[in-house]
DNA sequence: GTTGACATTCCCACGATGGGAAGGTGTAAG
DNA sequence: CTTACACCTTCCCATCGTGGGAATGTCAAC
């Protein structure tokens, strides 16, 4: 199987699946007579965790550790377990931090008139010194 | 004023506002006989705004949009309501999709034992075709 | 054998930030 | 006056994950 149709079968782009070769998340893969890469079904299945594992949010490096533990049969679910939940602990952090800049805006903008005039408590907040100055 | 004690008043790094101005964000700095960059009070509220607007989640795209208005004695104050509520569900919208994924973190941890065993649904769900496959 | 669709490698870009090297400036103490 | 030190300058490189594009090579079909 060609990179392309690699690509296709596993929902990462062929840019990117070269990207995670050089960078040794996946294994090298082999190559044609022509110098093209060959994929075999269990390396789409390879790429396809890894977009799975993107698509939740998990980091390369979170992912290397995930893909040791899905090769390693003698694995313990625990400590899958356990890197799903540090990973949620920081998906809710961000989260967390997100909510809070929302939060901070949507008082601003209750006190903007929001008119023709200039006034604007959202510009006037923003060029005082504020909690942490 | 020097760069470095701009940066204490303001909170920006020497590094971020040598950035700034690179870019085009705040204005060239005025420069000593020495070519040190100097500043003044308005300076460092400029930053000072620049700053508390980053903490707010807001680009430097926006943020440039931000200091025209600020700058502006005819702003209405309906077009610094209007970007920040733009702003607003630019975040909501980061927000939710980080939800989405805890969700189904959540969900995948939920059914994994936790144990000694290697079984594992976390694993076994990233292995297999998802919904967009 | 030509054409067209693929593949390869290599470099550059983003956004926002930090690190560090190599060199200049300003100031205080010896 | 010199030396030391803290600060400044510019320049390049790195991050993280992704995309774009150029120049070149390969394969399959007609």
């Amino acid at each position: 199987m060609n990179i392309g149709e690699a690509s296709k079968a596993s929902g990462v782009s062929a840019k990117m699946i070269r990207y995670y070769e050089s960078i040794g998340l996946i294994p090298s893969a082999d190559r044609t007579g022509g110098g093209y890469r060959s994929y075999a079904d269990t390396d789409v299945q390879r790429l396809r965790f890894v977009r799975r594992a993107r698509d939740l949010g998990f980091s390369i490096p979170e992912i290397a550790d995930l893909l040791g533990l899905w090769s390693d049969r003698s694995r313990k679910s625990a400590d899958v377990k356990r890197l799903a939940q540090a990973h949620i602990e920081g998906l809710e952090q961000r989260i967390s931090d997100l909510q809070q800049m929302v939060d901070t805006l949507r008082s601003l903008v209750a006190c903007c008139a929001g008119d023709d005039r200039p006034d604007c408590p959202i510009l006037e907040t923003l060029e005082k010194p504020g909690i942490r100055d």
